[in-house]
DNA sequence: CTGAAAGCGCTTACAG
DNA sequence: CTGAAAGCGCTTACAG
């Protein structure tokens, strides 16, 4: 084992307590004392050892406020079964989590329920939001009152957030389009079912894709772009017309939700005409129909992971301090057909 | 937080080292106190907690000896760069690795690394290795001699391994031929090119492969299985022969290694006869073949996971007594395609 | 400006 | 069969 601050304390000739306030910058040590203490940190190597932090920090527990628009939003349940398993793997360490879930996006609510977990004194948010400004200054607000912020899935500009922890938004678009030019034969003449066309990460989907079908030299039409405002009946109605006036569509590229309603749309058409669709995430409905054949394939972003991990950063930026190393810790980009596919819940834990 | 060992002895007007001799089944209590405590143990819910475990475990440090073929396989890099990964994690909780790599699979060599390991007293076997009689022997003094072992991404029968952590073989054939359907229009008349019949994982991997063709009722023929020896010489000149003895693949499914000597091969075919191909896991040669969309896909198996989830199964073994709920942990199978592939040497961390 | 003491939860000799 | 004490490494009042 590496030296110890009591190692360091006998070498010094000083108490433990001072070493600790050198080591922690707690001020008050004279400025000497303070030099020769600096040098032998580094002499003998000294790294605070984890375990001993952790102890002594059980005495002031951490909760960690997580504030998602996850009602009736099934993609965030992995997201909450990640952030869950991470609480359980830090319970002993004293983390505990604190929930606020929203419905839908308007921030006037959003912000609501970010105030609302400030209120019962967390010491850190991890938040899935809008990026807007009244958002940004919200979240701005407690950053400076030093209550550290994560994004989680949708990042927020303008903020002094530590990072963001999420889908990279354009690479999953271009592996769309690399699997559609491998399933797809040539010329491409794409329908694009979009979310909204004011959400960036729907855009990014929709550049990204377009960017690598030119890359890979792919001759390919954009028939149209149609927003699903991420609802069933919307995507089923707008689809359907979409699909009537453009018959020469033979691939349908969804990128967001409406998944059962615009692939209602796209069965309607009967087998010979059938499109190839891709689409994105796998939630319980866009798993039946990639197992029933109808989504070729979707592109999964690992939503497990970026709850457990945002924990896990806060966790480690309040306990031993360190800011994450990257602003943007980008989950991997998922390929998922019917043959690899959970048909089942999803697990647990990372491995439980 | 919960009820600590001192809450119990207090309740159970006991010292506290009595408790934990209860707790940890240390023997020498006194029938009537040891029920006393259990029942104490029950009603006021106590959770052992791992952060004073941790600490007081320092005391006795960890080493756990990692045994892998690793020499001249590019493969392992990324199963190495999990296990160094979890060392990090873990070195603050008193646990080191000891790596003991050879090359290639000859029964003998593994067991001498093996002994050679356990020759540094480590508390835990980490091991990649061969499934026959002597080694399954081996492996099972040492299990009996209370040494854990887990087997990583090959697993070992008729051993009380504690558990097997990596690929889900016959997964990741299917997820091949999941694949394979969506981009090569039917019939199907594939060449398959094996490490070795003799490798339990590759002939998975084809059974795999079939049954899901079988499954989506694809029409496809087998022109050839030829076996490379996982050898990129052997693998070149016989799937050579292999494609000017049958004109007509279409498809080259490769099960292991030997890519680079096989996409020779194809490459030789020119661009009117090129064949569908799909490849296993993303070492350089293939990730570059990927990039030069001579492969189309390859499947891969999280091998960073596999190395760093070996680590934290036999840590928490050793600290907590936690037995592994599954006997198989299997990694997640993944497609990758030009569009997300890592160009870049593979990241450290999980995120790091 | 500094030290001595107590504590986080669990374990380990040691004494009786 | 049981208890009292010391210790793992770090932090936190408190006293001076």
């Amino acid at each position: 084992m590496s030296a110890t601050i009591k190692d360091i304390a006998r070498a010094a000739g000083v108490s433990r307590g001072t070493v600790d306030r050198v080591i922690n910058g707690r001020g008050g040590v004279k400025p000497e004392v303070e030099q020769r203490i600096k040098q032998l940190i580094v002499e003998m190597d000294y790294k605070p050892n984890r375990a001993g932090k952790v102890l002594a920090g059980l005495k002031k527990p951490m909760k960690i406020g997580c504030m998602l628009p996850a009602i009736d939003n099934p993609f965030y349940s992995d997201v909450i079964c990640g952030f869950k398993q991470a609480e359980r793997e830090l319970h002993d360490f004293g983390v505990s989590l604190e929930f606020a879930q929203v419905k839908g996006f308007d921030p006037a609510e959003h912000i609501r329920a970010i105030k609302e977990l400030a209120e019962k004194n967390v010491s850190a948010l991890c938040v899935s939001t809008v990026d807007v400004p009244e958002v940004q200054e919200t979240l701005n607000n407690f950053i400076e009152k030093g209550i550290p912020v994560v994004s989680v899935n949708s990042d927020v500009s303008n903020t002094n957030r530590l990072c963001y922890v999420g889908c990279n938004y354009t690479e999953s678009g271009r592996a769309a389009a690399g699997l559609l030019a491998l399933i797809q034969n040539e010329p491409l003449e794409a329908l694009i079912i979009t979310g909204s066309l004011k959400m960036q990460g729907h855009n990014q989907r929709i550049d990204g894709f377009i960017q690598a079908l030119k890359d890979r030299n792919i001759r390919f039409h954009v028939a149209d772009v149609v927003e699903s405002m991420d609802d069933d009946g919307t995507a089923y109605t707008r689809t359907r017309d979409a699909l009537e006036k453009h018959k020469q569509v033979n691939c349908v590229y969804i990128t967001a939700a409406g998944v059962a309603g615009a692939c209602c749309a796209v069965k309607e058409l009967g087998q010979e005409n059938k499109p190839t669709v891709l689409t994105f995430d796998d939630v319980p409905a866009t798993r039946e129909l990639v197992l029933e054949n109808v989504i070729a394939a979707t592109i999964c972003q690992e939503p497990f992971k970026q709850g457990y991990e945002s924990v896990k950063i806060l966790y480690d930026y309040f306990v031993n301090g360190t800011k994450p190393k990257k602003a943007h810790y980008f989950t991997d980009t998922v390929i998922k057909i019917r043959e690899n596919i959970e048909p089942h819940p999803p697990r647990r834990g990372n491995f439980q």
